[in-house]
DNA sequence: AACGTGACTTATT
DNA sequence: GAATAAGCCACGT
């Protein structure tokens, strides 16, 4: 199921860290499913997942007053973990979190796959 | 089955 | 850079 894949990957975002959405998607071996990853985190408030650790690629927080979730709460989440946010946006390159190969290996990608997701969100 | 809707991304101008 | 357009795909109607 897309949903559970997705709450697996977010679950494995070490405190302190972010990812983005289209991360989350290649992660889960749909690497054009950023929208949906939204989606889905649109119905993880009040769960156990840290939905507050993905933001967009910008690194920029992509709540825009709805009623579902509010920017400000995600904001306090991230500032919350030492993370610093700046006009809602934090530093994606100080901050983001590149899966690992075991991690990855583990939603069962192929190993050239592998490869390929991590360098593309890698530095 | 068809259509609209996005907590997105990428390419183009 | 900003504005635009076009992909993208799970999901509800």
């Amino acid at each position: 199921m897309f949903k559970q894949k997705v709450i697996e990957v977010v679950n494995n975002i070490p405190h302190g860290k972010v990812v983005s959405y289209g991360q989350v998607a290649a992660y889960i071996a749909l690497p054009r499913a950023a929208r949906q990853v939204g989606w889905v985190l649109r119905g993880m408030a009040g769960n156990n997942v840290p939905w507050w650790r993905v933001v967009n690629k910008k690194g920029v927080i992509s709540i825009n007053g709805n009623f579902h979730a509010d920017r400000n709460l995600q904001k306090k989440l991230l500032e919350a973990e030492d993370i610093l946010v700046n006009d809602f946006q934090v530093d994606m390159g100080k901050y983001r979190f590149i899966a690992s190969t075991k991690l990855l290996k583990k939603l069962q990608l192929s190993d050239n796959y592998i490869q390929e997701a991590i360098s593309k969100f890698s530095i």
